[in-house]
DNA sequence: AACTATTTATAAGA
DNA sequence: TTCTTATAAATAGTT
């Protein structure tokens, strides 16, 4: 029954840490469900038990788009990040910490800018290669989401089979929820095992 | 003060969802890192504010791990389902000599002829060309400033600007390689040359 | 940002 | 496993 504060560690007992994950796995399901509600936000999110069940929830049933979103996002971070390294040579950014809000792109001018090539030896050998590093990196991702992308458009038919299984699931489970939270509201629904582990 | 039931709907006033979706990102971010902790699980959460903002969790701090973990998952999940609910066990592409992917062309079925593709997100691939060709610009900035740092340090000595810039021909050539694959996707693949050392 | 009345989550017991 | 229960934690409204 709680007794003291809860451990902050790794819950040692096996089977009560597989409880524990069942129990959490569904509060942290539900809470993500919420918050993507009442508050109006996208929410994705991936559960692996530690055996390698798969749990899921995403705003909308499309893990593919938080997915894609997330990686608009934090490409456009990584590329706005490294072209402020390029641009600022060894100013050290101050203002690190900070939230970046919507992605935008109107770096073209920035970058040529910086090219005129009158300021310029003001790294070193092994910072330029670093920042060569990342470039690379960075494009190489590109190329891969560019591909991926591309694949998905011209056979990407199962994505949408298997949205709506999500979906189906999604519900399923939070009838299940519901009706075992309130007794019975509608006894005749389902047998239906959910699909735990 | 949390009057009566909480509200299931979306919380109206923006300024409480505002303080709301703070509150609850936190909570679920925090309740996310416990689950991971605690029960061994690997989890990754992303959430989009509605004004765009990201924040995440992923076990391991690596959130690209866990997106592909999930795909695999999820891929094998799809198969079994759509093998399992949407298609009779019956055949299932037997035709074709490559994977066991998902079947692309099984027009006679009822589900996948109900949704040809033509909705995929286009502009995404607008999205990626533009960030490509920002970081190739800024490689080539890095490039030409590493060459002309290199001169500057070597004052003159022929046999290293010469490697820089052999390996700056060699590191475009990759680049103008990556480049024309765009076009062709499809067909790069399987004719892959052997032209290279 | 801190407080607090409540609701919610959950660890352990049955 | 599911339910029960005691307690900790989260949080909506307020200051």
């Amino acid at each position: 029954m709680v007794r003291g504060r809860l451990e902050l560690g790794r819950v040692e007992n096996k089977a009560s840490r597989q409880i524990s994950f069942s129990k959490r796995r569904n509060g942290l399901l539900k809470k993500a469900h919420e918050l993507s509600k009442q508050c109006d936000a996208d929410v994705g999110l991936i559960i692996f038990s530690p055996k390698g069940s798969l749990y899921e929830f995403s705003t909308s049933n499309c893990m593919e788009k938080i997915i894609d979103r997330y990686r608009q996002s934090s490409d456009a971070e990584k590329v706005n990040k490294v072209q402020q390294d390029v641009l600022r040579p060894k100013k050290l950014s101050a203002d690190s910490g900070t939230d970046f809000e919507a992605p935008k792109s109107p770096q073209s001018n920035l970058v040529f800018r910086s090219m005129d090539g009158s300021d310029f030896p003001k790294q070193n050998i092994d910072e330029l290669n670093q920042m060569e590093k990342e470039l690379e990196t960075a494009l190489a991702m590109i190329m891969t989401r560019k591909t991926l992308l591309m694949m998905e458009m011209t056979d990407g038919l199962p994505e949408k089979v298997n949205a709506l299984l999500r979906e189906r699931d999604y519900k399923q489970s939070m009838l299940n929820q519901h009706q075992s939270k309130n007794g019975r509201i509608n006894e005749a629904a389902s047998r239906e095992g959910t699909h735990n582990s």
